[in-house]
DNA sequence: AGTTTGACGGAGA
DNA sequence: TTCTCCGCCAAAC
């Protein structure tokens, strides 16, 4: 097959974050065959607003907030949600 | 087809 | 700890 679809494992993988707990591109590309962190992010840019995937649960790999436009309201939810961020 | 861009990661300074 | 450089990879120009 040429297209690697692996979409719909990766929104999988993100859905399934704990609440209050957070994971990195990196580790998520690592459970996905075929990615790799930076495919990871994108896909994660690429994100309907409309998806209830726990997309701010994803972080860098040194525990910061990834530099994107939406990175102040990321930090918002997780701060609701007590995760301690690298600042 | 070649270059640039980007929600990354890791090593080195 | 912060900054830079390089590798990776697909989409956009």
């Amino acid at each position: 097959m040429a297209e690697p679809d692996w979409r719909e494992h990766l929104y999988t993988l993100v859905a399934a974050i704990p609440p209050g707990t957070t994971t990195s591109y990196g580790a998520l590309a690592r459970q996905i065959s075929g990615a790799s962190a930076r495919s990871v992010a994108r896909a994660l840019s690429q994100l309907p607003e409309g998806s209830r995937l726990p997309w701010h649960r994803v972080i860098r790999s040194d525990g910061r907030i990834a530099d994107h436009p939406g990175r102040a309201e990321q930090t918002e939810r997780l701060k609701a949600e007590g995760v301690f961020i690298r600042s």
